[in-house]
DNA sequence: CGCGTTTGACCTGCGC
DNA sequence: GCGCAGGTCAAACGCG
């Protein structure tokens, strides 16, 4: 791809901060932000899992069917950037085919396409009729963000990191779990009853479990996009 | 022609 | 040590 590179692992390995490497080490202990998007219909109109559109460009790399999951788990890298590390991962809930379980990963190292800009084109009461956004798919975008209990050690750049990836146009829970499977099923509970209770004109930020101080600086950092968060979900 | 998707193979981590 | 599952690569193909 690089070309520079040679081998495969090697590639990768080497783009990513001394911090991923740790993290590479093991799998499950890297630093990722999931995002829950309820598709609802239009889920069946896209091709597979209708990857949302954010702001950025993702390009799909691969996909490999899941165990314990009826659906395939898609993978996407950035597109927007040549060098950009950012990759998330898209599957299906399997408890609800319409949602869409969106876990992203490393983080962008780039400025964003255009968050301002971006959201001032979405901003106004016409989201889009004629000029439709990337991603016109999707026009319903209520979801959450877990973000996992990994950031042990580096929390500074954890929420850096998550700050890159809350540039996304998405309305926001934050909830923090252990587990990501639980944190699934209760995000799935807890989505339902929003869906039904709360309009869409109301995200909320939520945190299940006390907040530290470290973790306090990352949700700082979301009150300053919640403008952004409302202000994208305003339609 | 460039970009994105698809798909099979390969590699690595993890559990047993 | 072995096998399984997840994650990534890269070539081929399709579309705009």
């Amino acid at each position: 791809m690089d070309g520079s590179v040679s081998p495969k692992l090697a590639s990768h390995e080497s783009e990513v901060k001394p911090t991923e490497t740790q993290a590479s080490k093991r799998r499950k202990v890297v630093e990722r932000i999931v995002v829950t998007v309820k598709v609802g219909e239009n889920g069946g109109k896209q091709k597979n899992d209708g990857p949302p559109s954010d702001l950025w460009s993702w390009r799909k790399y691969g996909q490999k069917p899941i165990k314990g999951s009826p659906y395939p788990r898609g993978y996407y890298r950035c597109s927007t950037s040549k060098g950009c590390s950012a990759k998330k991962q898209v599957e299906r809930c399997k408890t609800d085919a319409s949602m869409l379980i969106i876990t992203y990963t490393s983080s962008h190292n780039h400025p964003g396409p255009d968050l301002d800009s971006a959201v001032v084109k979405q901003s106004p009461e016409q989201p889009s009729e004629d000029d439709k956004p990337p991603t016109p798919k999707q026009e319903e975008v209520p979801e959450e963000v877990q973000n996992e209990g990994s950031k042990t050690s580096s929390d500074e750049e954890a929420s850096e990191e998550q700050f890159h990836y809350l540039q996304s146009p998405f309305n926001v829970i934050i909830s923090q779990e252990d587990s990501f499977m639980g944190t699934v099923e209760k995000t799935h509970e807890s989505l339902g009853f929003m869906l039904d209770e709360q309009p869409l004109s109301c995200p909320r930020i939520t945190t299940s479990s006390t907040p530290k101080s470290d973790e306090n600086d990352f949700f700082d950092e979301l009150e300053e996009l919640y403008p952004y968060l409302q202000l994208s979900q305003v339609s």
